[in-house]
Formats: structure tokens, C-alpha cells, sequence
DNA sequence: CGAAGATATTTTCCTGGTAAAACACCTGTT
DNA sequence: AACAGGTGTTTTACCAGGAAAATATCTTCG
């Protein structure tokens, strides 16, 4: 069998390095440039992702309800179902079940507006703050430690770029706007 | 209503910044430095995500059944159900589920191994290799459109550190193994 | 040869997400 | 007051993914 590209080759690089080098042998005429930015953010979040549910899990929640609980405390004030979807980038559906399973762990509570009985208004408890005070920092230590390979001005610069990449994506495709003002 | 922090204040950043502003605000103790990065990959992962869904959308084809498609492309060979899981850094079960919708759309072909019953053999049809061919310019352009906001050198610094970033979480998190050798 | 251990793939079961529909409620107009 | 249009949230129906179990098959060992 003979030798092909594979990620591990020595010094080879990462899994998306091959897989240009593979498009390059098999389809020359391409443009691979995207790839080596999309392919690569997407394999990043993949793994990202992974990482960051191990710790999450010792402290038995989902990505999701993390994601829920961090809005409500850095924002720091009650939050409708509505705000939280669009704090958190998802549907109204999604937002309903978190929240269902949240209530039912005792972290937020929940009541209805006095003038408008649409509408509900989320905080946390007691418990549920003093819970994402301490998960809070376990989690971003976690991340800090996987981040620590990269030399402070590399990270530094991906930071930028990613800034400005965002950006870019926020205002072309008609980015997020949730509600804080 | 006082102003607040949101996203889309005047020359505020992305959505990112604006967190990590809120952070400072509430949690002023908290190293907010991975959020800069973990927090903007997965946002331009989901807002990408959005975009290389609508491409491939006309051509009646998912993200999942498309990454199928590419790696038959790329690497050129049949390959088994379990190195499509490799490539594509998925489930057997998720592959099973896509191959036997592609299969259905007439994209793809399977035959039994012969000295091992176990294994089956995938590969593109010809209309299968037809549509990726096609697909794959018109996707590789509108994600190049997408990026083209970026100047050229920022872009390619991105790249750069994305893959130090990638190659980092693929060694240190015990990064995946397609088969190819 | 038979049994144990290993492996490739599929099936099963469950989770969590989304789009659309449903429901309740609000606002503005006549 | 009645109605139309709009809005916030939840419910419904469906989907795709993963973990674990199941199934079929292979390899090795005594």
C-alpha cells in the first residue's frame, strides 16, 4: 500500500492541511483558499465543543443550559424567553425546554409580566447564580489551559482575526441583534 | 431606558466584544481571554454553518451528506463506511443514516467485500461524482465570496493561526486518525 | 474444531434542535 | 365595542446526531 496523505504525516499539520493537499492531487483546478479558513473554524468548534462539555458535565449541565445561565449573570438583570433566544443565537423552542429543565433543577425561576401576560420574566436563584459563579471560572480555566499551547501574541492575533472575520459575517448575513438596549 | 451594552452599538465590534464587555461589567475578576477566541470560533462556525447551508440547498443536498460526497471525491477510492466516519468525524451510526440516503438519491454505490462480509465498499456514481463536481465549485465561491471582505493578508494570517490553533487541539485532545495509510 | 475475543456495520433509543402551528394576549383602528 | 393585525411563548412534529446494544463476521488460541 502505498504511502498517502494522511493527517499524521510527520509534519504534516492539521487534518485540514491534508485535506487540501488532497483536493490539490485530485481536483487542481479548486480554489481551496475557504477551506483552509471554514474547514479549519469548523473542525476548531468541533473539538472546542467537545472540551468544553467535559467540565460542564462535572457540574452537571449541558452546553446549553450554560449558555442560558451565563446570559442571565453577566446581563445581570431578568430576561423574557425572547431576550435569552436571542442572547443564546436559538429558537424560542429550544429556549422553552431549557428553560423547563432549569426551573425543574431550581437554578431560575420564572414570572409572569404584569402587563403583559405574554411575556415572562427569568432570573436566576440563589442557587442557580451561586452555581454559574462557580462553574464560571472552571470553565474558562479549562479553556485557558487549552489555549495555552499558542504563544500569547499568536493567540492574540487569532483574536483579532476571528474579531474581524466576525464581524464581517455579523454584517453581511444580517448578524444577531439582541436585545440590550 | 439606559443604554446598555449590545452588539451593534456604534463601532462596538462583534457580538463577542460586546459579551466580553458584559463580563467586565459583572464579573470583573474573570479572565475573559478564552471567550475572545472560544467564543468567536463558535460563532463564525454557526454563521458559516448557516451560509454553506444555503448553496447546497439547491442542489438538494445537506452539509452531512455533502462532507460524504467530498471525501469519495477527494480521496478518489471507495472507502468503507467506517473510514467515511473517519473523514468526516462522525458516528457509524450518523454515516449509516446519510449513505442510505444517498443511496436512495443514486449518489453513491455499495458492494460487500469479498474476503470479509463485514465490510462494505462505497463509492461514487456517476451522476453522484457529476453532482459533487458541480456543487463543489459554486460552494468553494460563495464561501470565498463570504471571506472576501477580509483583506488578503489578514485572511492568510487567520488561516496560519487557525491551523496552529487546530493542529494544538488535534494533538492535545487526542485529535482523530482518518485511515489512510 | 470450538470458544473467546475482536471488529465492521447497523439498529435502537434517546436527546436536543428547528420550523411551523397553536394559543393567548396585546395594540390600533373604525 | 368589535375586529384585524401583530406579538410572545409554548406545543407539535420532525429530524439528525450520538451512545450503546445488537448482529454478523473474522481472527487467534488451545
Amino acid at each position: 500500500m502505498t504511502p498517502q496523505d494522511g493527517p499524521a504525516g510527520a509534519g504534516r499539520g492539521d487534518t485540514v492541511a491534508s485535506v487540501v493537499r488532497q483536493w490539490h492531487r485530485t481536483r487542481p483546478d479548486l480554489d481551496t483558499g475557504p477551506i483552509e479558513i471554514v474547514g479549519r473554524i469548523t473542525r476548531c468548534a468541533a473539538l472546542l465543543q467537545q472540551t468544553e462539555d467535559a467540565p460542564l458535565r462535572r457540574a452537571g449541565l449541558s452546553r446549553a443550559e450554560y449558555d442560558v445561565l451565563c446570559a442571565l449573570r453577566r446581563m445581570d438583570r431578568e430576561l423574557t424567553p425572547g431576550d435569552l433566544a436571542r442572547e443564546t443565537f436559538s429558537s424560542g423552542a429550544a429556549v422553552t425546554k431549557r428553560l423547563k429543565r432549569l426551573t425543574e433543577a431550581g437554578l431560575v425561576a420564572r414570572r409572569v409580566d404584569t402587563r403583559d401576560r405574554r411575556v415572562a420574566h427569568v432570573s436566576l436563584t440563589e442557587e442557580g447564580r451561586a452555581h454559574v459563579d462557580a462553574v464560571l471560572p472552571a470553565q474558562l480555566a479549562f479553556e485557558r489551559g487549552v489555549l495555552g499551547g499558542l504563544a500569547e501574541s499568536d493567540a492574540q492575533e487569532l483574536g483579532q482575526r476571528l474579531a474581524e472575520l466576525l464581524q464581517l459575517l455579523e454584517g453581511s448575513l444580517g448578524g444577531p441583534r439582541p436585545a440590550a438596549f
